[in-house]
DNA sequence: CTTCCTGCAAACCTTTTGCATGCCT
DNA sequence: AGGCATGCAAAAGGTTTGCAGGAAG
């Protein structure tokens, strides 16, 4: 999914920003997937060890009062911290498996439809759209229980119930 | 937005419930807007005074295990809690007005065929979805800025920034 | 000189959990 | 007896805030 370039798009608001906070959004921009808040001062960490956790969190205020990233929630499947990525250039969605915890990107010109339809006929002004599934995934619809959780790494499934 | 009865759906479950149980399971019956789990134990000790806290979580917790109630965020338009609701029949979604607080329903035939895409070509079988959309109201849009705010007590605008 | 940023620690808020007790079957 | 429900209090987990020191304009 291709995101905006966070640091263009802030210096084209004409907002400077300190090291500290350069670093906490290099490494969300750079992240290849949806980090939450302690990840992310982790990584941001590496690149400029003394930060504090406080930093992150006014930096992604930031970040959210200019527009520019998109805070989610993922199913709550670990818990009720909360992940953030880079405003995509198309609207896009995640569908999340609770088998398996994969996270899938999702784009469909039907979402768009929607949106469209929610600002034409209700006269509402979208400022942020939050959609998010939850369910099972193809894979793990078709393969016996529990037969996914220790195929790959990648994947945590801390939870199977369901949070919403 | 017609809500299926939980007493009945429970008990064609062959589940058995508690007083204090059937308390809070009313109160989220009855209630008109959503609820969050604080302003649900209140009512709840309206019927039945001794009600705790760890009750009402615990009921909820159930709910959610039977497939019962929704789960929402509501844009944390007034911080990190949850509020429940009976699911309808019908899928619907929330608005969420950032200046006066409003939540809207809103239902779509559009917002049907999209679950259905994700069904049929993603081959994710759906268990939740939470599709929250935030923003400025038909009505703020045309007011100046803040005449909502004193306007009516219907609604909270408690965060006028975003936090999605 | 003023403003904004920072780290640190403490506070906050909602939700969860351990435990001893009690109810119901 | 066995199993689940309850109140209470404490813990947990993520996020926010007060404060004093500093850097920058």
């Amino acid at each position: 999914m291709e995101r905006k370039r966070l640091d263009e798009q802030i210096a084209s608001k004409g907002v400077r920003l300190t090291a500290q906070r350069r670093a906490v959004i290099a490494s969300l921009q750079e992240a290849d997937v949806h980090l939450d808040a302690a990840t992310l001062l982790e990584r941001a960490r590496q690149r400029n060890p003394n930060i504090d956790r406080a930093t992150v969190y006014r930096t992604l205020e930031l970040l959210k009062k200019l527009g520019l990233i998109d805070e989610l929630d993922l199913m709550h499947l670990e818990g009720e911290k909360h992940y953030f990525e880079a405003k995509s250039v198309r609207g896009h969605f995640h569908l999340a498996c609770f088998t398996c915890g994969a996270i899938v990107e999702y784009t469909s010109s039907t979402f768009e439809q929607l949106k469209q339809e929610i600002t034409s006929e209700h006269g509402f002004e979208i400022q942020v759209v939050r959609l998010e599934v939850g369910g099972q995934c193809e894979k793990c619809r078709r393969l016996p229980r529990d037969s996914q959780l220790s195929e790959s790494g990648e994947h945590t499934p801390r939870a199977v119930s369901q949070k919403a």
